[in-house]
DNA sequence: TTGTACGCGTTATCAG
DNA sequence: CTGATAACGCGTACAA
């Protein structure tokens, strides 16, 4: 219907065999150059086009990469699969993406819904509450390549890419600290998350290391939604022990609780600084901007990729990948 | 390789032919219910998966849709294409996603890579700067439906879907004056774009329903990037009869403009209000708040599907679909 | 209700 | 260098 003119065509039309037609527009040596030329000019000619479904089938491949994230208008989520993009279409591949809306149930789905659907590999950004990995054993056994991104856990033997987010917390703090803060609270997400876990222990340790005050109830474990920042704002100001800064493990959360506290008259940072995590577009307007840490989306995404070929070329041991993120100094602290 | 089971394995093992296990799997009727129950049992057991592949070459359809946007990461595209895989999911649809990077070369690339693959659909907004539209030819001629959103061109006898532009520019403007804003300037894109023309043409004809006052250099034609606002708020600064106002027809530019403008001094609203188009998440935290048209990305990708499926119904008449936007009012003008 | 037989478009393989 | 053949896995007229 769609696609009228096969190889056998332009074979007939020149008298030669059809397989030797699909070896000349592969380009083959074993065709006579001369052959070779004049099947692509006929091919052109015809309007022939390569039926991809046919020759992946016949290659049981489908040159295609399926991607699971949670949101896909998250701009962290759309900017590293803008990278896995940019990289994956130069090697010929697709990306079928897909978004989980954080639910570990269609976590699953998706995942099987791509198995079925003959992937090449899949990328995926699990959903914050997943608990079972069961789905993760099925795609094991029938040995397709899964890279993990960004929420991953490091019970899973996968190769995944995330940035190095105990690093970056340490740091944040450092920087607080050089500034005088002593004070720092935590907003967090849930701690089976690796990336959120790291930020709690990079957390932990700048207090111990820096010498930090700490109190119990300066942490909180949410799901880091724009509710989460507000409720811990109004919390913080009911304490005795006022922390003097809030360590956000991700913008959204720091910018509400940035909003609440000044709608209660509290400065920051004069009053309480913040820093938050994911450098959003929006945090560099709000006001004041805000401090966070610049999580290389982008690069992420080309290192995914990265890490799938190594992966088809030999399959080694799993590599985890850690990126270095980069504090993006502002004016909330 | 991947997929070892298939349907021959079924037949065998349950001594009955392969064509009546595709027939149970498929739950026709035309086989015992049963056999039916049997065969979807055993299927089961051993673990069978459907090759998509094989199966939608054998129907000629790959149950995909091709999605081209010129940016993946940037939050409008990125909203709808979250819509149509809302949608597109629950009837069994897969999204490529591709990105053009604006460039118009890429586009025809794109599409016939699309094309080659046995995209059931291609769903595209064009580079800015497409035009040539030799590549809509083909589709057309391989009778592959297309559907147009947000960068159309009206000339191209495709379903699509936009925001009703002229309408919003025409409202803003109106908004504008009602507050006692009389010299609206106009920062807009590409006039072969219709979002832009549109948007362009609102104005035009705002500024003569509501009286206000004209000038040739108050309007630009650029690309929408950043440095235009920046390269616009500086060019007004030195005109001897500056604007009270510019509708930018966007964000990006809005704001960039603004900060511009801030950083010579001059306040907004009160010296210079602005509006701009999109509501980018980062328009509710500039300072001051930006006012903006909302676009109902969510809302475009959804009827984007919802056309496609009608397409499918019946090859009907090309419907152009009018979104209406809303404003959101804040505090920059 | 089930089986037979073939086609979808391409490519691997073996033979020449 | 080229041709013939089979196979990839599934779906479906047609026959039984």
């Amino acid at each position: 219907m769609i696609n009228k003119i096969t190889i056998h065509d332009i074979a007939r039309k020149l008298n030669i065999d059809s397989s030797t037609v699909s070896r000349a527009l592969a380009n083959s040596d074993r065709v006579k150059l001369k052959t070779r030329e004049l099947v692509k000019k006929t091919a052109d000619e015809l309007g022939y086009r390569r039926n991809h479904l046919a020759s992946n089938l016949r290659k049981q491949r489908s040159y295609t990469i399926g991607v699971i994230v949670p949101y896909i208008n998250r701009h962290f989520f759309s900017t590293v699969i803008s990278g896995i993009e940019e990289s994956a279409s130069k090697q010929g591949y697709k990306l079928i993406i897909c978004q989980s809306g954080d639910q570990e149930q269609k976590d699953a789905e998706l995942m099987e819904m791509l198995i079925n659907n003959q992937v090449d590999a899949i990328f995926i950004s699990m959903a914050m509450t997943t608990t079972n990995t069961e789905h993760f054993k099925l795609a094991q056994k029938i040995d397709i390549p899964i890279i993990l991104f960004d929420r991953i856990r490091d019970d899973l033997p996968f190769p995944s890419v995330v940035i190095d987010d105990y690093q970056a917390a340490l740091e944040t703090c450092e920087l607080l600290a050089k500034k005088g803060y002593q004070s720092i609270a935590h907003i967090g997400g849930r701690q089976n998350v690796s990336i959120y876990k790291n930020r709690y222990l990079g957390y932990l340790d700048a207090i111990e290391k820096f010498n930090l005050n700490f109190c119990d109830d300066w942490h909180m474990e949410c799901n880091m939604e724009s509710k989460d920042g507000v409720e811990f704002a109004n919390k913080i100001m009911h304490m005795k022990k006022r922390p003097d800064a809030i360590l956000c493990a991700n913008d959204i959360v720091a910018i509400s609780a940035m909003r609440t506290l000044q709608a209660h008259s509290i400065e920051v940072p004069k009053d309480i600084a913040l820093i938050g995590f994911s450098n959003e577009p929006l945090s560099a307007y709000t006001s004041p901007p805000l401090t966070t840490v610049d999580q290389k989306a982008l690069e992420i995404g080309q290192l995914a990729f990265n890490l799938f070929q190594k992966h088809q070329d030999k399959v080694g041991q799993v590599e985890r990948m850690k990126v270095k993120s980069s504090i993006i100094q502002r004016s909330s602290c």
